[in-house]
RNA sequence: GGUGAUGUAGCUCAGCUGGUUAGAGCACAGGAUUCAUAAUCCUGGGGUCGAGGGUUCAAGUCCCCCCAUCACCA
């Protein structure tokens, strides 16, 4: 009997370009998906665009058109970067669909009849300019902590507080830049309190990694609140049934389009089989409550919470089945470090196909860094041009290239029957671990084990040496094998690489003239007099350069972005009148000197402090404590100059006396970034 | 702040339930080869396994603490 498998990609939100961390998952699912595909199951991979909430809205506004022109156009891109990358979606539907706005419906009708809904009256910040009520992320003001300006409403950027906006001082609205009021209002809330019993019974019950499962065990330990699932209008989304003006909080209808992509190729598949129930795809074989088709979800570890929580107990108290397993993968660091824009590693999928133009070696490269758990991987772009060149065009393709020419110049084309030696032996043993390799995610380990077999390959060539054998009369058979064997080989590898290398498997398919390779055909090679056609060079290296042009062009991407400032009225603006100019006296009579830092170390119960010894020219160091762990290395701060505050009054801290103050610079774009003299300054000089 | 993860050669990563001189690829050095897109093959140098403590006959692998990085906190 074949499998029936349903998978999924976390959905894109409808408001911006897909871009290489996005293709990590995007990539990885796909992967997994085309090496079930392989083995004859029947799979099906949906998605949508995530299209709702308050911030589409405001940006359709913004860009004066409506949402749904919007999300239309960002349809249209998405699709098409997903095709270049051969992400091959069965369905890429819209969670602002038909399909989508029935079934949240009747999931939200089955839970109120199970008695899971729950209303209450909370206060919220409302926008009286607006007149609509403001998500946490559109409510800006000063950071209670640490009185950084302009931060988001539940943390502070700078210092890395969290809170709640009402603790924001002097708030205004991202939104209309007006003080925003405190509002009552009805919220509909889904009682999640009352599923914990169901949730850890299904969290234990193998559906994640073990990761994972720790993570939900925190959850469990603080106790699960009500969820939140419903926003005032105006919001774009869709209505609940039987309350006017209350609207699906975006994260409740986001799921179900997965189902509402899936009912979506249902329906297609109906009309093109003539509404044939037996021949068409049955949505509720996939949904119902004793279904034994599979789930899969991929998700990235930052929504770990929605899919492993409000998810299954969504789908349990509503009738329907649960996941099989939820996949979390981390995120994607660009040499070594977050993505961005200023050092140009923000990239896009469109930007990546402009330079690097092949998207499948992007495919190489994640698949060989990843594995089955939540860890973040990294693209390294110098590892990245050696390990593509390396692996693919150096041992895989050249095996090909190496071998090709005597088969068509020495033999017409015609293959002779590979034998069983033990190379290929090898290489067909192999393909049970490999399989398990990618089935359990580990595409880094299954890539390791084929290029392990490639290098094999390689050797054998070389140490056969087949131009010895063409040089010399009388050992053509010999030649004919060793060539036709080596191509066996390949033939292997790409079956291997299948999932991975889609395209470039077409067209091996193609230069080795057989049809469309399957993980079965790795038992039998191919029959003697196979006729194979003339190798041409199959794929080119990646130069560098491309590399460096793509990071360039998304450095530049920045220059025009004279950031689009949110309308904000400065709440409490610093008008430049005279009373905020200091005299040439004033400034005087603080005393800045060039400071050695002599050692730097860090203090036992501190969080943001660090211990300097500083010389400034006097007999006596000075001790000062400095509130820049976070930026800091103490090791990398010693024997530096810097600048500090020689004479501010000497200040009793918990950890002893601060005798003055190390200038650094800070705000919301990061920091703090101490001062450094130009080269010439000596400890105690003067700074005026 | 709390929690989950991560930290192994210059770079990117393997190292299963603790057990001989810690592995691979890339990069580097030397040699071989010339069929192949300067591809390939052989050999070699290079690591106090984030720091410190502990358990053990034995720890990269277990425990404690610290440091750094990433993520989440509805």
């Amino acid at each position: 009997m074949t499998r029936k498998l349903l998978v999924t990609s976390a959905l894109p939100y409808a408001n911006g370009s897909i871009h290489l961390g996005h293709l990590v998952e995007y990539i990885q699912t796909d992967i997994w998906v085309r090496f079930q595909k392989m083995q004859g199951h029947s799979v099906h991979y949906v998605c949508a665009d995530d299209t709702h909430g308050t911030p589409i809205m405001l940006r359709a506004e913004k860009e004066g058109i409506t949402p749904e022109a919007l999300i239309a156009k960002v349809h249209a891109e998405h699709s098409a970067d997903f095709a270049e990358f051969l992400v091959e979606f069965d369905n890429y539907h819209s969670t602002n669909a038909p399909e989508n706005k029935q079934l949240s419906q009747n999931i939200y009708r089955a839970l109120r009849s199970n008695g899971k809904i729950a209303t209450k009256t909370i206060e919220q910040f409302y926008d009286p300019v607006k007149q609509m009520f403001l998500p946490d992320r559109f409510i800006k003001g000063e950071c209670p902590k640490c009185h950084a300006k302009d931060q988001y409403g539940d943390s502070c950027e700078v210092c890395g507080a969290t809170y709640n906006p009402t603790e924001l001082i002097n708030p205004f609205s991202a939104v209309s830049g007006a003080t925003p009021v405190r509002k009552e209002t009805e919220h509909y809330f889904f009682k999640l309190s009352e599923c914990e019993d169901f949730l850890k019974r299904w969290t234990r019950s193998g559906t994640l990694q073990a990761e994972a499962a720790n993570k939900m065990g925190e959850w469990f330990a603080s106790g699960l609140s009500d969820w939140d699932i419903s926003r005032d209008a105006p919001y774009f989304g869709f209505e609940i049934p039987d309350a006017p003006g209350k609207y699906f909080y975006v994260w409740l209808d986001a799921p179900i389009g997965y189902m509402a992509s899936f009912k979506n190729l249902c329906d297609k598949r109906q009309q093109s089989v003539g509404g044939d129930q037996q021949a068409g795809l049955d949505f509720d074989e996939y949904w119902k409550q004793d279904s034994t088709t599979e789930l899969y979800h991929f998700i990235g570890k930052d929504i770990l919470y929605f899919h492993a929580l409000f998810w299954p107990a969504t789908l349990e108290y509503s009738g329907h089945r649960k996941p099989t397993q939820v996949f979390a993968h981390g995120f994607l660091t660009v040499n070594g470090e977050k993505m961005s824009k200023s050092r140009g590693t923000f990239i896009t999928a469109r930007s990546y196909l402009e330079h690097v133009k092949n998207p499948e070696y992007l495919r190489y490269y994640y698949a060989a860094k990843l594995n089955g758990s939540m860890e973040d991987i990294d693209l390294n772009l110098e590892d990245f041009v050696a390990r593509v060149n390396s692996d693919l065009v150096g041992k895989y393709i050249n095996i090909a290239s190496r071998c090709a020419g005597f088969i068509s110049k020495r033999f017409d084309g015609k293959l002779a029957v590979a034998s069983d030696n033990a190379v290929i032996a090898d290489m067909r043993a192999a393909a049970a671990s490999i399989a398990d390799s990618y089935v359990n995610r580990d595409f880094g380990r299954a890539l390791r084990e084929i290029m392990a077999l490639a290098d094999k390959a390689n050797g054998y060539v070389a140490e056969h040496a087949p131009w010895e054998m063409a040089k010399q009369p009388g050992r053509e058979a010999e030649l004919h094998r060793v060539c036709s064997d080596a191509l066996e080989m390949f033939r292997l590898l790409t079956i291997y690489l299948k999932p991975v290398l889609p395209k470039l498997a077409v067209s091996i398919e193609q230069f080795l003239n057989v049809v469309p390779l399957s993980w079965a055909d790795v038992a039998a090679g191919l029959p003697a007099g196979h006729g194979i056609r003339t190798y041409q060079h199959l794929i080119t290296r990646i130069d560098p350069k491309q590399i460096e042009a793509m990071t360039e062009a998304n450095k530049e991407n920045l220059q025009p972005q004279t950031a689009p400032a949110p309308v904000a009225a400065p709440v409490a603006a610093t008008p430049a009148t005279d009373e905020h100019h200091i005299s040439i006296d004033d400034f005087a009579k603080v005393d800045l000197r060039i400071a050695r830092i002599v050692a730097a170390n860090h203090v036992e119960g501190a969080e943001k402090l660090l211990q300097l010894t500083l010389d400034i020219g006097d007999e006596n160091t000075r001790n000062v404590f400095a509130g820049i762990k976070s930026a800091y290395d103490p090791a990398t701060l010693q024997g530096r100059l810097t600048v500090m505050v020689a004479n501010l009054a000497p200040r009793k801290m918990k950890f002893g006396l601060s005798e003055g103050m190390v200038l650094a610079a800070s705000d919301e774009r990061g920091g703090p970034f101490i001062l450094s003299p130009d080269s010439g300054a000596q400890p105690g000089m003067r700074v005026k």
